[in-house]
DNA sequence: CCACAGTTAGCGGTATACCGTTATTTGAAT
DNA sequence: ATTCAAATAACGGTATACCGCTAACTGTGG
């Protein structure tokens, strides 16, 4: 139904910092090899460093970011080996989903599937891409709770992040077949039918891949080192007495 | 071809605690369930709760500690769902992990790959445990490497972290199968024939499955709620001035 | 003996401050 | 100018200290 994290808490600021951090990776106002430095980002997010510092270890966990011991972070490159990893994973891990959902299913988790379904045909209808983007990640959320595996769970969030990234990244995929597909997936997990529903989520997956990979050849992304990335330092130069007189 | 982490790292005081706490609880040192003050194990391993607290997320990224917000940690909890779910998820991606070392396979990877398992069936031959579960772990670790796909690496790591706990739950499996099982799937990946690793790693993997579960359902673990567990906090019973005397 | 209200203190969350390493600057010598 | 070394400061790593929430204790009245 939800799939949001309970309303009732009170957010410390470590999470905060990590929601608003990784919506500016996933919009690409943080660019992939953007250099994050503590201080600054702790500054601007008004939080002290210790949040900060944990709210990047979060986002390496999530692939998001890339820390180098003793020197510092980056957002995380996101080439085309990466594109080609993240449909490897998920191409064995949404089957998989998908394959327990159909086992697993009941009737709760079912309506709540097939409501975003139609709140996504909806949205596609008035062509509210926001919308459309929610409901197709929620649907795939409630297969995922509906896998009843934590641990899958706990796999698959990353991945979802990184393909909402990916989706940023390539501008849009057609929203129609998305539908379409979703529907299929949603007739097979109704069915019960196990086998069914992971060759359809397979082929959902690998729907994607090829256009995806397609467009991420097009970044020419300039291959970043992330050791190399956090060599260098911004230093205010230090003014002479002199100097300090030339100021604007 | 190795697997170790880079020697020269100077090892910061949070990767120390990390890895301390990891063998406390991969070897049972701490039970599943077992709370974690940050306070007393900062002091026991002598470090700030700084990078203990660090310390204790990365363990629960690696799925071995809960952390409760606000509440505290404890060691993961591990009963038969968790094991089914790692089962499930195993059986995916070292699948994966199989097809994709079969495809990309090269020979100084192939040469590595045999020498873990020549040196897993020596240690058999003495019956060596640590070696053979060494050898067995590089082997594994080998073929994830081979993948050449760091995002699988990383995603796979935790999970043989909780293979090796559960062996440890579990007190171990057939090391002579263990060895034929893999010398199948070396055959399969030389051969470079992706479909054959695949199912062999299935079956490895899937072969371990029954026996496993069968263990978990003896321990009876009495199902920890995180929640819960983390309610109770220790304390000194404060002493009025006449205990005070009382004592020894 | 039990219930309930007030008090104490366990424990996680966070700010601040210091340390060590190392990239940049600066400036003197060539 | 170019090189090289000493000086400076950027930045990550960590210790310490404080805050707030709430569980556990206390003791008073039933």
């Amino acid at each position: 139904m939800n799939g949001a994290t309970d309303a009732s808490a009170p957010k410390s600021l470590r999470e905060t910092a990590y929601e608003e951090l990784r919506r500016r990776i996933v919009n690409l106002q943080l660019a992939p090899g953007q250099r994050l430095i503590e201080r600054d980002l702790a500054a601007e997010l008004q939080v002290s460093r210790i949040p900060l510092r944990e709210a990047l270890q979060q986002l390496q966990t999530d692939g998001l970011v890339v820390i180098v011991p003793r020197r510092g972070a980056i957002v995380a490159p996101f080439g085309v080996d990466e594109v080609r990893d993240l449909f490897d994973v998920r191409e064995s891990l949404e089957v998989l989903a998908a394959r327990l959902a159909a086992q697993r299913a009941d009737d709760s988790h079912l309506t709540a599937l097939r409501d975003q379904l139609t709140a996504a045909r909806s949205a596609t209808a008035r062509d509210d891409k926001p919308a459309i983007a929610a409901a197709n990640a929620a649907f795939h959320a409630v297969i995922v709770e509906m896998s009843g595996s934590p641990l899958l769970q706990s796999m698959l969030q990353p991945l979802a992040t990184r393909v909402q990234w990916l989706f940023h990244l390539t501008k849009e995929r057609d929203p129609g077949q998305q539908c379409d597909e979703h529907a299929e997936l949603y007739d097979a997990i109704a069915a019960g039918d196990a086998d069914r529903a992971a060759e359809v989520a397979y082929r959902h997956v690998a729907s994607g891949r090829e256009p995806s990979l397609e467009l991420a050849e097009h970044w020419s992304a300039p291959a970043i080192d992330p050791v190399e990335a956090t060599r260098t330092r911004q230093r205010t130069p230090r003014r002479t007495d002199r100097s300090r007189n030339d100021e604007a």
